[in-house]
DNA sequence: CAGCGTGGAGAACGATCGTTCTCCCGCTGT
DNA sequence: ACAGCGGGAGAACGATCGTTCTCCACGCTG
């Protein structure tokens, strides 16, 4: 049957999954992904080749479903840090809180969507549709929180994207060099620009 | 005899070496480093594996000679613009003018250090040496430019690191995004930040 | 003209990788 | 207890890649 309790060394298929894709997700962070092979993950993750074809049918899969879940992951996060911003000028500025956060990780090795873009951007289409639509997530949603406050409409979707260069500049010169007070100098930097825009 | 006028089809070790670079560079800025396997580059480039391999004795090796000609032909291209700046403000925004020309490249395909640190420089560490000197260098020269700006002198470390951050922002988003007018974004970003430092 | 060495084309080699297949163990239902 | 099946370990397969080697054609020296 599909439910039973629990045997011995067999894991039901959902953790098996969540296993993967923790699995793949470091390896693919630390090493980029064309040097990753399937028997690392499958050594990894302690999840059988078998099973592991059987979730994701190839390897391309496994890569879309780890692109996918760190979306939502990214997501998570930062919004995680909006709600704890006290007015509405802190929820758009959270966002640097999250990357300094994200930063002191030591397992930071640079945005995987940035990383896994300029490996593989321009030989897979469905690589770089995730990475667009990723990067576009941030902006539209960094649109959002400028609306509500008093910058004025017009100058809002200029502004978000100015919000992303810093955040994406940051995220990809923290990784190269590693300097710790990256996410600090690219707050600062939006808190200039938003004080000049009347936030 | 080292020297002699033109024969049939060798090539002189000299103009080898450029076009394997040459064709090199294209074939890594479009596919990534792994996926370019050494026949293609020889294929694109017309030298055959023998003086590939004399000239560069690994894959590594001519990965790295890549980087380090494209290290000199970033700066090279930056100074153009730089030189073309009337006083100190426009020297230092000429940088983002450079990532405007740069864009409208239709091969355009990101930054190269950010493209192959995050392919490999999690594993290859003269990779990520390369890289990290590339972004140090812009970062440096930034704070060279606003030396002669009227930016207060302990204000010029830091915000060359901003305006390195926006430039890197840009590369990688213009490279995922395509959005044209990334780089008039980013240079009226840093135009606010020059002002709000006096410059 | 004979001999030699340089260089090109591409085969060959060993390693690695994505993917599939084989074999076998242990559990399930009757 | 026994037939049958789902799943694990890992061998196998075909492709690709980095690197080296073989073979041959050509141009120069005596």
């Amino acid at each position: 049957m599909v439910l039973n309790a629990r045997d011995d060394q067999g894991m039901d298929p959902e953790t098996a999954e969540i296993r993967v894709l923790d699995a793949a997700e470091a390896l693919f962070n630390e090493r980029g992904v064309q040097s990753v092979g399937m028997d690392a993950i499958r050594t990894a993750s302690g999840v059988s080749l078998k099973r592991l074809y059987q979730a994701y049918p190839s390897k391309s899969d496994l890569l879309e479903a780890v692109l996918r879940r760190r979306d939502e992951a990214v997501n998570a996060g930062v919004e995680g840090y909006v709600a704890s911003g006290e007015d509405p000028r802190a929820r758009v500025l959270a966002v640097f809180d999250f990357l300094a956060d994200w930063f002191t990780d030591p397992a930071f090795r640079g945005c995987v969507f940035i990383n896994t873009y300029g490996e593989m951007g321009g030989v897979s289409e469905s690589v770089a549709t995730v990475a667009r639509g990723h990067k576009l997530g941030l902006r539209s949603r960094l649109a959002e929180l400028l609306a509500e406050t008093d910058v004025p409409p017009t100058a809002r979707e200029p502004l978000a994207a100015q919000l992303a260069l810093l955040a994406n500049g940051a995220m990809a010169t923290a990784a190269i060099t590693g300097a710790p007070d990256t996410a600090q100098q690219a707050k600062a930097a939006a808190e200039l620009l938003l004080d000049a825009a009347g936030a």
